[in-house]
DNA sequence: AAGAAGACTTGACGTTCATGAAGAAACCAA
DNA sequence: TTGGTTTCTTCATGAACGTCAAGTCTTCTT
């Protein structure tokens, strides 16, 4: 990526000592919190900010212990694990609010990393004190199993044996769909990540990856841009990946 | 399938009545227990077996409601989704003492079917009482969360874009990974499965699966049987699949 | 501002694996 | 057993998508 897109969301509280999320505008949304003010003002008094990350930084690499659990509190990242013969392959891709490192847990330690995409801020959630927490709060452990299910159950769409292009549309009426659920605007997706990096997701080459997109275009469903799409027709999209979406 | 396999671990406890794990032959490393007998034993209490299930019945359904957790007490099974054009996909296969369902917490009820691969004993763990456990054993809590991160960091294996043989090599090597954990023989894997089931889960056609089986006999590697292969030389598979496997 | 480097796009070609067809083997029912 | 059904295997063909290559545009550097 060249330049760090406009910030989208209004920055995080100025005061570094104030960590809670009364200054962020996905309190009400964050998938950390969730379900109320309740279970909220528990994950608020432990919750860190992880500073202000450019564009390529990481946020942590594979090796590196399992201390805590983190959320994209604004910007974007992606999670990228690297295989035995150095090859990278995308897992994910992070939203505000949306929580991560999750597979870290059973393991004690990470064994992929999260690189920044765009200039991007992060909730950092302490393990130890997550665990206190859950054994007094029985409803941040539900949240978390919750959370935990949700990526189980997510996960298993990527898996599926569609047609290119409908992956691709899935994949962006996916974004479109989860944008919605933290109350952004749906009709313009920032893409900050290479078309190599959704290519690598989406199991496509680079050069597909363009090809879809001016399909796309040419069918008027998006508007193509460097670094995201306009979406002209959300319907029409949602209908060729109507597989891979939901049962 | 045609027949049931002979069952290669010994029956459940007779007694009906008797729902404990002492009768269970995989009662030390279940992972459903897992990590000794203190979380063991308060999963004991709540567990009960559901019956004999003859190949290709259903555990459960799609659109049934969650009322429990399961795993595989002896057998083998599969989760298949089905999307929205009536295709089926095998998410995974279930080898005894694998805990699954757990997609299921977070919808409030069952999106995809489990369907056993010859004959097969399950164990169920009623949800709500595994919530009382959660709150009162905090290594039970502690176990799910560890089971939990465990599939979501498994999952993201089967995502990645890797030649036929190489997912096939691993499928075959995990699998034996798997059943040595087990305490089982691997230098047997039974496959109760079909050829058309293992494609599906890979993303291969039942003739590729076919014909990969085919090379690997060709090469020494296995000996393929109707429902299951002996494996030869299992060093050699897991340096195909190597990429597949672990970081 | 000029040049360089990197990201994206587009086209031509090739490889992998799916598809279609047909035969072989295993299982089931009488 | 025998016939019928299903699963598995093997071969021939083809399509989807990857690879290679060239060219354009953007961004970064000096």
């Amino acid at each position: 990526m060249y330049a760090a897109h406009a910030p989208e969301t209004r920055p995080a509280t100025r005061n570094a000592h104030n960590t809670g999320c009364s200054g962020c505008a996905h309190a009400a949304t964050c998938q950390a919190g969730g379900y109320g003010e309740a279970t909220l003002s528990g994950l608020r008094d432990i919750v860190e900010r992880v500073g202000l990350l450019r564009d390529g930084e990481y946020l942590y690499r594979p090796r590196t212990p399992f201390r805590a659990l983190y959320a994209v509190q604004s910007g974007m990242a992606k999670t990228v694990a690297v295989d035995s013969s150095g090859r990278e392959q995308v897992l994910a891709f992070h939203l505000p609010g949306e929580l991560f490192a999750l597979d870290a847990i059973c393991l004690g330690h990470h064994d992929n990393a999260v690189i920044a995409l765009g200039r991007t801020q992060f909730c950092r959630f302490p393990f130890d004190r997550l665990r206190c927490l859950t054994t007094t709060q029985p409803d941040v452990q539900w949240h978390l199993m919750h959370t935990m299910s949700r990526q189980i159950h997510q996960q298993r769409l990527s898996g599926g044996d569609y047609p290119a292009e409908e992956r691709m549309a899935a994949f962006l009426t996916n974004l479109s769909d989860r944008r919605t659920l933290l109350g952004l605007r749906t009709d313009h997706l920032p893409l900050p990540m290479s078309r190599a990096d959704i290519g690598n997701h989406l199991r496509l080459a680079t050069e597909t990856v363009s090809r879809l997109l001016a399909r796309f275009r040419d069918a008027r469903l998006i508007r193509v841009e460097r670094q995201g799409i306009e979406v002209l027709n959300g319907k029409g999209l949602r209908e060729i990946g109507r597989h891979l979406l939901q049962a």
